[in-house]
DNA sequence: TTGTATGCGTTATCAC
DNA sequence: GTGATAACGCATACAA
């Protein structure tokens, strides 16, 4: 919002001196939550990074090149369980070490500590995946000089944040394409966590594709991205007359969890019904039978993350990128026509 | 022991105002430096860390010996692909953080060039799986002034070198008695890469309760840790006549790999071939059926790996410690007696 | 009480 | 001068 000036006020770059009267304390004080100091206390820490936000404040310097010091970058995930943080940090390493750079691996923990580490550590750069971290924590890393890239947000960022993804609704629409194809007309759908941007994108792209071939309404329920919930909602939804033939699940993970809901309801895969994933990490080809799912470039994803972030920090960019990978569908055998 | 006090000098326990006396500074001061505060120069630090010697200071509860700036960790590994690296990673990064550490992670590759990056980083210590490295580089690193610590070791390590690992012995021969007091006389084990040091252990184990048991010999073969290899190794060792009943394999993948091979045989899990897996990864019990499997704790070990660094780093033992954590079995549902 | 920890501002300093 | 950082100690809260 533009903020209308009547008086002699120019609108100069805010200090942290503005910063301070915002947040009601001393400059040095603000100072030490930009650098990750210790002796602050967590209310006026959250007071400062709010008043940094509200008043937009940016270092100078985006940060000294710093020449030849070996530099690192830190990733930070909610947790490293899983193969797609498997996967990504194995992309974000490699295209880290290609670039002679070394990689902290931060965990986000709930209490929001990450923020002065990585601070603290006058990092040179942070990936963020699997987090949401608040726009008053992401204002804060930037008035800190951090360049950041998000990969794959969960809810939508700021307009000033890099980031990366993959075309998540495109996925979904390719995932009901295939299904629509095989002649499936009833259809049922499992959400990760609601709320999430990549879960609603893939649920709205599937649904999409459905309604626009004229397909049934899609039953749809969440189960947090993990499998035991998914196989307990799956097996709800499949426990009904007139059953879906079909179930489309956002994360291969929970499409295990079908598996586990069709084997205890006797429905035998893909012939009683058919089922798509989506990531495709390496245990969706291991399972009987080996999982259709809509594939993620997932280690691309992270080395793309790495590329934008050296972008980031080196070169003022004209605008803010934000890039997309491509999804693809890979056909296996858990998808047929459905039984006559 | 109960102190007289003949004369007007009580040998009281030092406390913080004589450091801040002798250091010439104040009490909080002198408690941030102990506590690991970052508002206090090098040269403060310094004059309160001889002051805390040269009185003894000790403080009531032991406490961590913080002292300096918080500490980078080196964890190197060959990759982060698999379960296995994901689930010591996790340990790992949790003891790390817990404490006060942030880790590095270095992927090494065959070019060697990890070391220079650890030594130039000056690394406060840095812990080494999944590879062998050679001896010449373990003395570069302790040249260097960087403790180490090995989890699992794939060679014989130096014998100046801590080392954390897993009851691998023990775990193929509780394998095999489980099989053994199944009914099954009829064995084959897949090995991992011939030469590693668990590889080995895991398989003497097994075939020396085989033995003890006057089982007859045990078919092996080896499959480089890998699933594909080992379900065209455990196609061949099942598809003869008068084939094993059971099959022990060294790792949960390579156990993936030998239900491939039954699959595509016709060979029913557990009904016409038993299968024993080692490690315990989370897809373990995901399969079909759920997996028997030696557990081993594997966040554990990094764990305690990390436990182990902080010691070699800090205080000076008096025996290069080795530490080993035991495995378990955890029976599912892919063992059952032989078909009559 | 005495000992210790925390949080903030003050003062000094540094880079323009 | 202005904007920012560094490092100390004061005031206070907390603990045995």
């Amino acid at each position: 919002m533009a903020v209308p000036n009547p008086s002699s006020i120019e609108p100069r770059r805010p200090t942290l001196a503005d910063v301070a009267a915002i947040a009601g304390t001393s400059v040095p004080t603000v100072s030490k939550v930009l650098r990750g100091g210790t002796d602050v206390s967590l209310a006026m820490r959250r007071a400062v990074m709010a008043a940094v936000e509200s008043v937009g404040y940016a270092p100078r310097e985006p940060r000294r090149p710093d020449s030849d010091a070996p530099v690192l970058l830190d990733f930070v995930l909610s947790d490293v369980h899983g193969s797609w943080a498997n996967q990504a940090l194995t992309g974000v390493e490699e295209a880290a070490t290609d670039a002679g750079h070394d990689v902290v691996l931060t965990i986000a923990r709930g209490d929001g500590t990450w923020v002065q580490h990585v601070l603290r550590r006058r990092s040179a750069g942070a990936i963020i995946t699997l987090v949401d971290p608040t726009s008053a924590q992401l204002a804060a890393l930037r008035a800190g000089g951090v360049p950041l890239v998000l990969i794959d947000p969960m809810s939508r960022p700021p307009s000033d944040v890099a980031s990366v993804g993959v075309t998540n609704w495109d996925g979904g629409r390719v995932a009901a394409e295939h299904l629509l194809a095989l002649g499936h007309r009833r259809f049922a759908a499992i959400g990760g966590t609601r709320g999430h941007r990549y879960s609603r994108a893939r649920l709205d792209g599937f649904q999409s594709a459905v309604q626009q071939a004229g397909g049934g309404p899609v039953l749809v329920e969440h189960a947090d991205w993990r499998r035991e919930p998914a196989a307990l909602v799956a097996e709800a939804l499949l426990d009904v007359p007139d059953r879906p033939t079909a179930v489309f699940a956002c994360s291969d993970l929970m499409a295990i969890g079908v598996y586990e809901a069709a084997r205890r309801l006797g429905l035998r895969i893909p012939d009683d019904l058919s089922v798509v994933g989506f990531d495709d990490v390496p245990e969706a080809a291991w399972g009987s039978p080996p999982l259709t799912t809509v594939r993620q470039p997932i280690a691309e994803l992270g080395a793309a993350a790495v590329r934008m972030l050296l972008r980031v920090r080196t070169g003022r960019l004209a605008a803010v990128p934000r890039e997309e990978l491509a999804t693809e569908l890979v056909v296996r055998a858990s998808t047929a026509p459905p039984a006559a």
